[in-house]
DNA sequence: CGCTTAATTGATCAGGGTCAATCGTGGTGG
DNA sequence: CCACCACGATTGACCCTGATCAATTAAGCG
């Protein structure tokens, strides 16, 4: 009784918690019920470490963050989120980590002790918090791949790439978030991530028209630096 | 830890389904007869990238390296695992990580498929399962943030803290891998390691005899070492 | 007791961080 | 509508940490 999901492309499919042809027919989408829908704006936090962890989210639209704030001022950013994925959810009774919205978003709110409830008896959403917590784990994996990964370009490549995929149409893409964001993503600095583009783009790799819109003009040569 | 010989299906003890706690409280091994003993020598591959997905695998005593090899023959380790952890769930069909013995060991072996099937019926075992996940994950976060901080000596700092809580007794503490291992993990090489560790010496944080057995004579010193 | 492999140490080099200046873009108000 | 401003992004110069190359030293192990 697995789905079928065989090799997990990067927008993760999660169709969790939504209405699905599986588990739709003579059950009413009790979720929807239980979350209620906020809007965001860009910049603003969502929740923050040291938060008790009594609620969840799912983005509906919009990107969200989430990081990590060390002693000495720097931020880490585990992960993005786009519309469809849940976040926020935690084993311990206290957020480690935060989530701040990238853009305006749109995000359901989602009572833990509710969902706890009713996962007990329903099955379906057990399933689909767990589908949910091996996928962010893929995902978190993959990025202590990318960070652990020497080279500069090689770790904006690899972003780029992991952008196409979530949020490219065609060959145009367009980041939504901030050169900073980045470099808290990938472990460096806004300087490195910018020579870097500045690099793809005398090398034709890509064509950039301001900071955060670009074309792909050379799929193949990302895919190669990026190992 | 507790020795596990039954093979035989699974009479699941009423008394680990669901009590009123919350899905954050670990509870008893609903897993327990339902998998196969087997010993694996230092150094042997368990599962392989690519190898499908038909079986997963817990710890009964060793420790087992998490890893990825990539093309140009560099490897990453994604975690270490001890005794009482599962490992090599995916949720693919084709694995993505390999396991490998870091020290002879003894795991048991789960048929996927079956755990699945029992995992429709029976709540303990889907909760479990999703514990595993979301604690894999929580380390996986903790992981990241390690490899996207600078600084070998935090690393290597905060490396000994992690194993210290692990495997530590009192001040002593025994190192099963090598310096291979250990610079795979942080992202480093084995000399920088090295060098990191002398240096702890030097500054009377902790006194080595012989390369992987020692004494962390200031744990505060390692604290702020890894902020 | 030698042989093999792991670990340490040293010398050098380069990738990326840091500091600082400049450019560009978008937003605001005159 | 345009000038100005503020902030983000780019570029340059320099420096420092950790990688690389190479040589010892230590440690297991038959």
């Amino acid at each position: 009784m697995r789905t079928q999901q065989a090799t997990l492309p990067n927008p993760l499919p999660v169709e969790a918690l939504e209405p699905s042809a599986t588990w739709a027919a003579g059950r009413e989408e009790p979720l929807r019920a239980a979350g209620t829908v906020v809007e965001i704006g860009e910049g603003q936090e969502i929740c923050a470490e040291g938060d008790d962890t009594d609620h969840f989210y799912k983005v509906v639209s919009g990107v969200v963050r989430i990081c990590k704030f060390l002693s000495d001022g720097r931020r880490q950013i585990e992960a993005f989120h786009v519309a469809g994925e849940l976040f926020g959810l935690e084993l311990g009774a206290e957020r480690l980590l935060s989530a701040e919205a990238v853009t305006n978003c749109s995000i359901i709110v989602y009572r833990r002790r509710s969902i706890e409830q009713q996962a007990k008896s329903d099955h379906a959403i057990s399933h689909q918090l767990f589908q949910h917590a091996m996928q962010s784990l893929a995902q978190a994996q993959v990025h202590s791949l990318l960070l652990g990964r020497r080279g500069a370009a090689e770790k904006v490549a690899a972003f780029l790439l992991e952008w196409t995929a979530k949020a490219g149409q065609g060959d145009r893409l367009h980041l939504v978030m901030s050169r900073q964001d980045i470099a808290d993503y990938l472990g460096l600095t806004i300087e490195t991530v910018s020579r870097s583009m500045s690099q793809f783009e005398r090398d034709g790799v890509i064509a950039l028209s301001g900071a955060r819109h670009m074309r792909v003009l050379s799929r193949g040569a990302l895919l190669s630096l990026a190992s």
